[in-house]
DNA sequence: CGTGAGCTTGAGGATATTCAAAACTAGTGG
DNA sequence: CCACTAGTTTTGAATATCCTCAAGCTCACG
């Protein structure tokens, strides 16, 4: 459970939050003040896109709030690669065979870096730079696991994935249970599963009638049964 | 187009491209020979699964043939993550939702570190450090875009994309067309993209018919036509 | 409250799968 | 050198899952 959407609101708290994220506390050497003058600080709002400024790979850190890192397709097919909380370093490439777009799911606050220069900054600093490996490895890891989802699993072990996924990154305790305030819509959700939103929608209604999970509102969901989900996700299992 | 299938078969010689690959060739320094003395080199023949030594995260450098990684979901699902060739390095998970295996599509030379004191010993290494993230956020790319394929392209846009993607990494020119000689089998490639054998099969047959391949054997494939492939792959174009 | 976007539900249809069998490779031994 | 065999690949027919299209419903916001 990881430290949820914590207002931040702020250039200076955003780069304080960056510092402890990625220089372990260091704010006041060389390096960070490197990083400081390189880096832009932007307030994005709801559902608005990070601005593609130049034509250069780069490294956003997200200092507070939800975003989506969505890749086009031909025929405008959208495909959303991940999604990312407080604290998350995304790296988007400039081009490829697919056209990459960051996108806020909540108002955010993120630092905008070249990664060309940024990787140049961290070469001086190994505490930097090893984050940045910690972390694109673990990006990996999750892309896999995403890979796994989209190639061999059924709708419903999709959704109980995500879930089970989801809760691990942004999931509360109350009352026993699990709750998640999810700040993706139903599109977001089936673009990042592969499906529709219809399809979202009927495998939600079907838990819900196991009785595996309750929702309220468009937002909330209660893990109810979270053995049964886990189940249900087509995780590999000694015992399966 | 890269270094192809150079046997290297040795000790010694996988050493030598280790360094070159991760170290900048620098091959007589201390942390060259802490590498050494943590890596275990180890000769995998074909369809063999790399050993599973201890339960911890690995890196697998391949020194010379070429490896699948395979993720199990339940029921014998299996997916392939990621193909690899000569000097590629494989971060291999110890555990988590999916069970992860490294199995060799050829005769293999590879060098087993486990990660923790590999990172260890590369913090103090600025190089093999940054190589380690450039590496990383090559590979989080590549499964990025096979996320893209996997959540959203018909099977013949798979069948397609696969080809040009496959074509960069092992394509050799002849006689003006690219051909490829494939180490993997079409149950490999299914289970790449998230199919089955026979729809990978039929879509072989549809694009042969099309004119914009020839098969000959079980391996070898020539790209007749790379505009139409690419026109058939479902990559986001300007023009789409 | 009213309005509109987002969500849910239903019926019909398409793509890829499953099951089954034939054809082909590539390796083996006569 | 050819025949033989085991495994892989290809082809075919029937089925299932998820998608598409369409309509009603709900929630969140003004």
């Amino acid at each position: 459970m990881a430290t949820q959407t914590e207002k931040c609101a702020g250039e200076a708290q955003s780069f304080e939050r960056f510092g402890a994220a990625m220089l372990s506390g260091k704010v006041s050497d060389s390096a960070y003040l490197r990083f400081q003058s390189l880096a832009a600080y932007r307030q994005i709002n709801a559902g608005e896109t990070v601005p593609n400024m130049d034509l250069a790979d780069r490294f956003v850190f997200l200092a507070s709030g939800a975003t989506k890192l969505v890749a086009e397709a031909s025929g405008g097919r959208e495909q959303v690669v991940a999604f990312h909380f407080a604290d998350d370093l995304v790296s988007i490439p400039a081009r490829g065979p697919h056209g990459y777009t960051l996108r806020a799911l909540t108002d955010c606050d993120i630092l905008v870096f070249p990664s060309l220069e940024f990787m140049q900054i961290a070469h001086t600093e190994p505490v930097t730079l090893g984050e940045v490996a910690r972390r694109a490895l673990h990006a990996l890891w999750r892309c896999r696991e995403k890979a796994v989802l989209l190639g061999r699993k059924t709708a419903q072990e999709r959704i109980a994935s995500f879930l089970i996924a989801t809760a691990r990154r942004i999931g509360s305790i109350e009352r026993g249970a699990c709750v998640l305030s999810l700040p993706m819509s139903r599109r977001d959700i089936a673009d990042s599963l592969g499906l529709t939103t219809e399809t979202v929608s009927r495998q939600f209604t079907d838990l819900r009638q196991m009785g595996l999970i309750a929702t309220s509102g468009r937002s909330e969901v209660r893990l109810l049964d979270i053995a049964g989900l886990v189940a249900r996700s087509g995780n590999f299992s000694i015992a399966a």
